[in-house]
DNA sequence: ACACAGGGTCAGC
DNA sequence: GCTGACCCTGTG
């Protein structure tokens, strides 16, 4: 029999979850729930009712490396009731993201997935993403008849042929993936010691790897080492930004960034993940 | 059909 | 600092 594990859905629902531009490696199954592959785990988050089922997952599992995932530390509950004080907007935007929580995923495949996220879009990202897992990585088991793979280290990464990276169809950001893994892989920059940094000090130093700038970093930041205050800004926040708190037309995303920051606070990206959502699922400001 | 945009970044000025 | 070009592909 499979392992399962259960725990409250309170602050908890899948498709807000995956579906919201931070995580590519899942599937959706036929039943609404999603079949996630993170580091060399795997497992299927189902929620039914009240319950979130982990299938493919036990209580040590849980403790040991979902728990963090999933970032259940977190009092999200709290968070929405700070966000609602701050601002009207920001609150409508918690409402309809009820239960996203901001996962805490590998550096490293952050760091190659959002290089790939730049001026491209969400099906393709994904697509790319795990096809990288599928050729370079390892097994890491199956799940309703499909595999699924860990995705590479950069030293693995680093290795990856020229056919392959045909295969991966990702245009010029191959030779920004290539040349990334390697200096990562030749420790020429030292990913542990990002932990240790401010924010705008870890900014800076990832946007000495090819492909990143300052959105791709901060994206990195939040999403795979678990600084909040680092704020994202692309088309959607830009477009969210703009609606609700400048009259009139801002485009520098710096300016952008900072007012983020000002209303937000120390949490702002956790808000902008609210935001983005919000106004990616609205099509806020199309035609 | 075919232009357009997509979780931006880079090189060149 | 600003501007244009950039591999692809899903969408209208």
């Amino acid at each position: 029999m499979e392992k399962t594990y259960t725990f409250g859905a309170k602050d908890f629902t899948p498709e807000h979850i995956f579906e919201n531009g931070q995580a590519f490696r899942w599937e959706k199954e036929e039943d609404g729930s999603f079949t996630v592959v993170a580091k060399n785990h795997l497992c299927n988050v189902k929620k039914t009712g009240n319950d979130i089922i982990l299938s493919g997952a036990d209580k040590n599992d849980y403790e040991e490396f979902w728990k963090s995932y999933f970032n259940m530390n977190r009092d999200y509950s709290k968070l929405k009731n700070d966000f609602r004080k701050i601002d009207i907007n920001l609150e409508k935007a918690t409402i309809f993201g009820e239960g996203l929580r901001v996962l805490k995923q590998d550096p490293f495949e952050m760091i190659i997935t959002f290089i790939i996220s730049a001026n491209n879009q969400i099906p393709r990202i994904k697509k790319s993403v795990n096809l990288i897992a599928e050729l370079m990585g390892d097994k890491v088991g199956e799940f309703n008849g499909k595999i699924y793979y860990s995705f590479p280290t950069a030293e693995k990464l680093s290795k990856i042929t020229k056919e392959q990276l045909e295969l991966l169809r990702i245009g010029y950001r191959d030779e920004y993936i290539l040349k990334t893994a390697k200096d990562i892989a030749e420790s020429r920059i030292d990913l542990e010691s990002i932990y240790d940094m401010e924010t705008m000090e870890a900014q800076k130093y990832l946007c000495q790897l090819m492909g990143v700038g300052p959105k791709v970093a901060d994206c990195i930041l939040l999403f795979g080492y678990g600084k909040t205050d680092a704020f994202p800004v692309d088309t959607w926040v830009k477009k969210v930004m703009n609606e609700y708190y400048f009259s009139e037309e801002m485009t520098n995303p710096k300016k952008i960034r900072l007012k983020g920051l000002e209303i937000f606070g120390e949490d702002a990206g956790l808000a902008q993940q609210y935001l983005f959502y919000y106004a990616r699922e609205n099509k806020l400001g199309n035609k």
